[in-house]
DNA sequence: AGAGCTGCTGAATCAGTGG
DNA sequence: ACCACTGATTCAGCAGCTC
């Protein structure tokens, strides 16, 4: 077996191309494979346009047996060229995730996270007929249960503003410039991952002059952040056209000698706190009475977070207009409530306060601050108190 | 099968339970399954031949296959008691999840959502060798591809302020005066999930009086937020103490008993208006104009309750999707009247609004369908009979 | 220049009823 | 079973344009 040789695509199908890889060579495998979409008839927005969904020929397969099959041959194949100390990641949703990570667990990988990719941009359901599919999972695993990996616990607590790295990472969609279009201006590739996504795994799970690997290239995003941030890369893509523009795209990438300089773009907008969540959190029971302030207006709390009157029904702010005939009103500073001490009528956006003061006790604001809907809570994290020393070395190698 | 007995917590092995309950019965099931893999004697198995580490392949194999099996059977007993129309929610981690889901699938049910729930407040990383645990994952499922289901669009709606209900939920864990304790002060339960959690779950996918089964209830947070919001449930736990402790609990809530203030209205079960019945009223006199918002096209109302432009001639529908040449159209927001007053142009819907206020003050139809106690109908998906005020039946009240 | 408006787009398993 | 018809349904970000 030839040795290895790095920053280079490969061409053809992933699995035949690993067969001719040497085994134990790879620091890290980042796989983005076909999702099994299983995707219907078009879908059509609101305003009648078509909605573009994936429905290319790799993404179709005969059934969970077939996409099984196909799992299980790509990860054993990745499995033999890592090192043993190599970690291997996926990315997935639900329709695909549960197969991947089964079979990785039994082809004997040791799952160390499953990480969500929370994005701040999602496709709405336009339907409303479920939630809003607002995420990916990454299945992040080393080789076995006893194997030693590379995490940088140092590198990505200093990404999270001194604050440990969370299994969450809230990004932004990959849209805007740093999207490859064709030709025609249509996007190059269906499914392109952002930089930072790239950036977050790379600098946690690899040291500098690492080798990663990614069996399924596409337009090269782990292969352009791999060489920005000094790492060695291989790419395995079977569409020439792929190939072609992932090469001119790492081809126009620098490299950054020195990684600390940096910084991921802190586009993380953390969920807004809404009414809803004083009613689920049993702050405010269903059915409690509110009134304003001089007692003229009465309205109950519904459990879906919203307030009914004698004629009104919305939420605090709609029924608080709605019942005084104004414009607008806050409902939070409107709508009162009875207390039992001394304080006797108190406004409902003591609740709030309240919450907040919870997320701050409790270090819920930390991952990605970002203003409240009212009156941001910036600089709030005074009161979290001195951090934990640092531990030992910043790239420690773990067992 | 003797009929269903809800309100009630059974003791023992939740496939033998659930073998002795009626099938086709339940609404939901929420089940918080164990995933314990060293399979202390709490799990099925299939082969009581246990194999000590001699190899460790060998017996990472048995112990997943043995978590499947125990996997597999539970889920099949909740297929076989869930209506058609049913979902069933699963939560986990990454040490079992991908089996569930992987299972579940394999099963036949139809994965809708896998929702995070991301804790506000997790545990950290105290050894700093992975980013922080701090998510579990849910997984939402239907009966089949084809079957409907019940969710509550505009509850969660209404619950985040106005916005689409994301497959991403920040919620703090259970901990303080919520959390249940034992004599000795110490916590009963050790993953006892917090009622905002469930409340969350219950809001969207049943209605007021369905049947919310949890095979294993442990400290009871599933019926206990299930009574609480009007709905019937079912536990099944094999730990006497817990049983104890999940009955007090229940036993201490009040439920929500005013309807209102549980179903959020739900547009799609408004009583459906024909535009001819607009017509027929004199709403409309045959002969008017009515263009669209911006005065591009124009069509004529005639006495049958149709339309017609200088190309076209049908439903308000069919009219206004073929003048814009658009695949569908929604003829009562689509086409406006011109009227005296200073609102000028209007949508035709507000003459619709006006016929259902009517109908309302006349007794001719409720104004918001409350859902029987009995579960019978007021699924805003679930099909499950006919509903009031259907086409027809308005129609027919109407003259 | 800058504010504001329109239009487009993103890994999507996306309807319910009656004949 | 299929077929026809009604009519309900979207959030954030960016590019490009007008005023």
């Amino acid at each position: 077996m030839p040795p290895l040789k790095t920053d280079r695509i490969y061409q053809g199908d992933c699995v035949e191309v690993l067969a001719g890889l040497p085994a134990q060579s790879v620091d890290v495998v980042f796989a983005d494979p076909p999702y099994n979409l299983q995707l219907g008839g078009e879908l059509l927005r609101p305003n009648n346009s078509r909605v573009d969904g994936v429905d290319d020929a790799w993404d179709r397969f005969a059934g969970f047996a077939d996409y099984d099959a196909f799992t299980r041959a790509w990860l054993a194949a990745c499995h033999r060229v890592l090192k043993d100390t190599g970690t291997l990641w996926v990315i997935g949703t639900y329709h695909n995730i549960f197969r991947v990570g089964t079979a990785l667990q039994d082809l004997g990988f040791w799952v160390l996270n499953d990480v969500i990719w929370r994005k701040t941009n999602p496709m709405p359901n336009f339907r409303g007929t479920r939630f809003t599919n607002a995420h990916e999972t990454l299945v992040w695993c080393a080789k076995g249960p006893e194997a030693r990996y590379t995490f940088n616990y140092e590198a990505m607590k200093a990404l999270n503003e001194g604050l440990q790295m969370r299994s969450d990472w809230s990004l932004p969609l990959c849209t805007g410039g740093e999207r490859l279009k064709d030709d025609g201006g249509q996007k190059l590739h269906p499914t392109q991952k952002p930089e930072a996504l790239l950036h977050r795994v790379v600098l946690a799970s690899t040291n500098p002059g690492d080798v990663i690997l990614d069996p399924f290239l596409g337009s090269g995003t782990s292969a352009a952040v791999a060489k920005r941030l000094g790492r060695r890369w291989i790419g395995i893509e079977r569409d020439p056209d792929y190939i072609a523009a992932a090469r001119a795209r790492v081809a126009a990438v620098q490299t950054v000698d020195d990684p600390t300089l940096l910084a991921t773009p802190r586009k993380r907008a953390e969920p807004r706190i809404p009414f809803g969540a004083v009613v689920e959190r049993g702050l405010l029971p269903p059915g409690t009475v509110l009134t304003d302030s001089g007692g003229r207006w009465t309205a109950k709390v519904r459990a879906d977070g919203t307030l009914i009157s004698a004629e009104h029904r919305g939420s605090i702010h709609q029924v608080g207009a709605a019942v005084q005939g104004a414009p607008a009103c806050n409902g939070w500073t409107f709508w009162h409530m009875q207390t039992e001490g001394t304080e006797g009528l108190v406004p409902i956006d003591l609740l709030r306060q309240r919450l907040r003061q919870e997320m701050v006790d409790q270090g819920e604001a930390p991952a990605d601050p970002a203003p409240l809907p009212t009156g941001g809570r910036g600089g709030s994290r005074s009161g979290r108190g001195p951090r934990r020393g640092t531990r030992g070395s910043a790239a420690a190698t773990l067992h």
